[in-house]
DNA sequence: GGGGCGCCTG
DNA sequence: CAGGCGCCCC
């Protein structure tokens, strides 16, 4: 950064590489190279002075001086030389300023270098100002001509270097020796003083300040333009005030790297439904203990980002993102609802039913809009949701897309091969002994065994665990897929009697596990008091939604469409009426429900055709 | 009887 | 998840 090169770096390669403290005067102005011993020795004159004026509170901003000199402290004076010797390191703190890609640890050692550089200012203008005063309370030497070293451009004694080099204002230690005999050269011609003094503080004055706006500016210009580093920074140095929990598993978390709205840290999420009752706290709140339970990894998802206006709080790009992906994955603003939703419901079994159904017909993808004020919706949160949620699925131009156009069958089996995750045994072996009895064309395979491995090359027979996370994924959409969609859906696979029967088991299985937990929640809120279930909602956040989640996708890795959590919301609803009004006596009492269920299902985006969707998923 | 669904069990 | 079984519907 060419900031970095700001006073300093200049006026350190101008004056003096080696160290500011070899040459007072070069501190002064380029022309200001003295070049005798003499010069030494007044310097070194000076600088015990110096020091003697930084031990005393008082003088020329002394805050400063001391600040990180650690002048102040006289007996580590020696120390403080060894130290002092490092500025000619600071050489490298250039690049560091330069470089300024680490945002947190760099500003240290930049603000430092900063720090070091006023100090020298200030040594230097102090120096000048001694060197102004001591003239008349020292004796006014001889003054010999030769030893002016006045303003003029001397060139630099050679030796002087070699004393300079420890000639620091710190070494003290010999210096004061020579001050002695030096005392008399060091009064300049006597003239010198007054008018050129002046100047030179002037000068001095000048450039001090300019030094240290500029260091202010770019320490500034650092922090404003690396925020993360100076949260970093803050946050390294202030812990104290750190906000507090929500941070405690991000840092883990390598930076949740997906919350793209950190400075949205504190309305962590929507605050309790402005009127929302506790009822609806049931299940969205208190059922929803610890804000990271299980799975801590869902704390950067973006539900936690405040449902309030997601528009606004996400940049155009990913405004623009989010639509995309929203295509893509078929959530265009049609939603999932079918165009045949619930209208019949109303007439279902249940007689309290018109509640809750009452806003679906309303509105298919915003339901709730009327009755349930009492209950915002998350929906506004969507979209950020969205974002982050849809794994980046790395459409590539033609890729995924080409595939499911053209190839009906894409080698699935290539990829599958990975089993990721998903624990379904391999190219199971689940067939039914009975079902052997044909399986047709592919009997090639002998086995008695329903599912088998490639044939055509393109097409599965048996089903692999990315059909059963596809499969999960689709349950979200569908609870009750018909064989026909299941085949559509599906196209890598070689469908018989028996694969169908085994995936529409999965479906049977995924459907258990889902009335069993909205029974279970619909049971704990009536125990908890709850009464009226239109506050019974399923939101993001909840305990529910996360056991969901859990359930049919476990890697997080896919977005659960807001379809999913109106029909788990009205499930649960339905679920708790049966029970409080004790409905569940009846030996049967589930099955209205899921009479009602089996209605909603709900479009599946067009890309789950494709045979490798899963696949796009797991390899992000 | 085939196809599904739900429940129970392992 | 998968098996097994009973039940229902077409």
């Amino acid at each position: 950064m060419e900031g970095g090169r700001s006073l300093s770096p200049r006026e350190q390669s101008r004056c003096s590489p080696f160290a500011w403290s070899q040459v007072p005067g070069s501190g002064l102005s380029d022309p200001e190279c003295f070049g005798d011993e003499h010069i030494q020795a007044k310097r070194a004159r000076v600088e015990t002075i110096v020091r003697g004026m930084f031990l005393s509170p008082a003088p020329l901003g002394p805050g400063r001086a001391h600040a990180g000199d650690g002048l102040s402290c006289p007996e580590k004076a020696r120390g403080r030389k060894r130290k002092q010797s490092l500025p000619a390191q600071q050489g490298p703190l250039e690049p560091g300023p330069a470089g300024n890609r680490g945002g947190g640890r760099k500003g240290g050692p930049r603000v430092r270098g900063q720090l070091h550089l006023l100090r020298q200012q200030v040594r230097h203008l102090q120096e000048r100002i001694l060197r102004a005063v001591e003239p008349r309370a020292a004796a006014p030497g001889p003054a010999t001509a030769g030893q002016r070293n006045g303003p003029g451009p001397g060139p630099r004694g050679v030796d002087s270097g070699h004393h300079h080099c420890r000639g620091s204002v710190g070494d003290l230690s010999g210096l004061e020796k020579h001050r002695v005999s030096e005392v008399q050269y060091l009064p300049e011609g006597p003239g010198f003083l007054p008018s050129e003094a002046q100047a030179l503080l002037e000068s001095l004055k000048k450039e001090l300040t300019g030094a240290i706006s500029q260091a202010v500016d770019s320490v500034l210009q650092k922090v404003l333009v690396d925020p993360s580093g100076h949260l970093t920074q803050l946050g390294g140095r202030f812990q104290g005030p750190v906000p507090d929990g929500r941070r405690e598993s991000s840092p883990p978390e390598g930076g949740a790297r997906k919350d793209p709205l950190p400075l949205e840290a504190l309305p962590r999420r929507a605050q309790p439904p402005a009127g929302a009752p506790l009822g609806s706290l049931m299940l969205a709140k208190s059922l929803d203990p610890p804000r990271y339970p299980i799975s801590p990894r869902m704390i950067p998802k973006p539900y936690q980002a405040p449902p309030a206006d997601c528009p606004l709080a996400v940049a155009p790009a990913h405004i623009q993102e989010e639509q995309i992906l929203g295509q893509l994955l078929g959530h265009g603003p049609r939603g999932c609802w079918r165009g045949s939703l619930p209208q019949d419901l109303s007439a279902r079994s249940q007689p309290s039913s018109e509640v809750a159904l009452q806003p679906w017909g309303a509105a298919r993808l915003r339901p709730l809009a009327s009755g349930q004020q009492q209950c915002p919706w998350p929906f506004t949160s969507t979209c950020l949701e969205r974002l982050a949620f849809v794994p980046p699925v790395k459409m590539e131009p033609g890729g995924l897309q080409a595939i499911t156009d053209t190839l009906p069958f894409p080698a699935a089996h290539i990829s599958f091969s990975g089993n990721r995750g998903s624990h379904l045994s391999q190219p199971r072996e689940t067939g039914t002994p009975d079902a052997e009895g044909r399986l047709g064309d592919k009997q090639l395979l002998g086995t008695g065994n329903c599912s088998f491995s490639l044939t055509l090359g393109q097409i599965q027979e048996g089903l692999n665990p990315g059909h059963l996370k596809k499969a999960k994924l689709m349950f979200f959409f569908t609870r009750y897929p018909s064989s026909n969609l299941l085949k559509a859906y599906f196209p890598d696979v070689q469908f018989n009697r028996c694969i169908t029967s085994q995936m529409i088991k999965w479906f049977s299985n995924f459907r258990e596990f889902y009335y069993i937990q909205m029974e279970k929640f619909a049971r704990q809120a009536i125990s908890d008091g709850v009464t009226n279930p239109k506050m019974l909602v399923v939101l993001r956040d909840s305990e529910l939604f996360r056991v969901l989640n859990m359930h049919y996708n476990k890697g997080n890795d896919f977005e659960v469409p807001d379809c999913f959590l109106e029909i788990a919301s009205l499930t649960l609803q339905e679920f708790f009426r049966a029970v409080s009004t004790g409905k569940d006596a009846d030996p049967s009492w589930k099955k209205p429900i899921y009479k009602i269920i089996s209605k909603l299902d709900s479009d599946i985006p067009e890309i789950f055709k494709s045979s490798s969707y899963p696949q796009e998923l797991f390899r992000n």
